[in-house]
DNA sequence: CGAGCCGTTGAGGGGATTCAAGCTCAGTGG
DNA sequence: CCACTGAGCTTGAATCCCCTCAACGGCTCG
């Protein structure tokens, strides 16, 4: 809440990284539709970002004029309720594009925030503006991505924000192995974390990360990081779904 | 779940009627940032159709190759969970645009079923495209539209989807009479269908809803029929939140 | 009229929350 | 070096909310 910590650039970062041109999550991103000469343009304009753990990608209610690609790490989408809790409502891991709503000139809808360490691409609205004007694949690659956020929100909807609680977790946990990069370790949010994602009390999230643990479906490495076993995991998963 | 009834042409209806020009509905619907000629070009491609209540606008799977727009009464989208059970993540009320992904030449993410008796006009696929193709207005229109339903998606996940069952069948109420075309009456949905929206077990619902009656923020008119309190309604809302 | 569906209400049990106490671990300063 | 601190994780016990099971009544429809 109080983390002040903001954007920062990536200093450390040759100009030469930050094209496009040669960014390795180019084929998932964006401007991935684009060709050589367009894509040179818009990445001019692009600016790379660092946002540590905690740190906010933006904020609900900025009027920010961009959008971001994650290149990255993994993103949480939080919101308030009107009884004043926080909710989880969506993550979005590399590749995703995040912030959409900008290109609408409409203030955030949704505080986004870095779960991890985060690495994003600043795009301004009129850069993606431009292209579009021109680039109908361009286009149609925003709507593919609009879709599938939509789907995302109605998939944790159903799947992660009702029934009983062990089931919910599990799926946490396989959503999780998803977003994960590499396929060995996954990040593992804290007891809150978890509580403001699957509506539970954290006593109650970390009774059933215990129990995952002792069950050997989830071997916990550091208060960040675990592994999970895929076997078991949809072992459990089908049993809960039984 | 056997319902068979699908969706029926509009025989009652004359041709005059079906003009998108004349409908009352075009300020809010898609094709209202059209102007005169395109628009009645659009709206001879465009379909009226009725969907009994219960019955389906399209199922998930179909490659449909066509959105809607619902001219009257409200549509609710469904999905099955890898557990066989039936969830609702959101309704659609008059003026909003469905079936969106279509455009993408996917096939429809979910079903979208009739609660009350619906009117919608069918719109080819082909059509949205051809207009898209010289009018930015209604490319920007077609944003606005999936990112408003993405953040219906997140608000129905963050307020109806956790916390007490008092508080989401009060949140529940809140929105159906947002969604109620004529102020006085809103749409009273089956117990089992609130289960569903709600993620609590159907008697549960009666329960909240008999509690309810009695406070007198709802009357019960019909089976599918009821009046609320507002006073009452955000006064509880308000005792519910603190 | 009986069958079946839906809504209502009660009783009982179970699962999640709440309250509370230890625990580990990192950071701090004597 | 080590007590001190505070934050987060874990675990226990008691409570409460919601689910499940069950019975009953009203309604429609064959």
């Amino acid at each position: 809440m109080l983390m002040k910590a903001r954007v920062l650039a990536l200093q450390d970062t040759p100009p030469a990284a930050s094209s496009c041109t040669l960014c390795l999550v180019r084929p998932k991103a964006l401007f991935g539709v684009l060709g050589g000469s367009e894509l040179q343009q818009a990445s001019a304009a692009t600016t790379p970002l660092a946002v540590p753990a905690g740190g906010k990608v933006y904020a609900q209610g900025e009027a920010g004029g961009a959008v971001f690609t994650v290149r990255s790490g993994i993103v949480r989408f939080e919101r308030v309720t009107s009884s004043g809790e926080c909710r989880i409502v969506r993550l979005a891991g590399v590749g995703t594009l995040i912030g959409q709503e900008a290109l609408l000139r409409t203030p955030y809808a949704e505080d986004a925030v870095a779960c991890t360490a985060v690495e994003v691409c600043r795009i301004p609205v009129e850069t993606v503006e431009r292209n579009c004007a021109q680039q109908p694949a361009l286009r149609r690659e925003l709507m593919r991505r609009w879709q599938s956020a939509l789907e995302a929100a109605g998939e944790w909807n159903a799947e992660l924000a009702r029934g009983h609680a062990r089931r919910r977790m599990l799926k946490l946990m396989a959503h999780l192995q998803q977003l994960s990069a590499d396929g060995s370790s996954i990040w593992l949010p804290s007891r809150q974390e978890m509580s403001d994602m699957l509506g539970l009390a954290p006593e109650t999230a970390s009774r059933l990360v215990s129990h995952l643990r002792r069950e050997g479906v989830l071997h916990v490495a550091s208060l960040t990081e675990a592994r999970v076993d895929a076997g078991r995991l949809s072992a459990a998963l089908q049993r809960a779904d039984a």
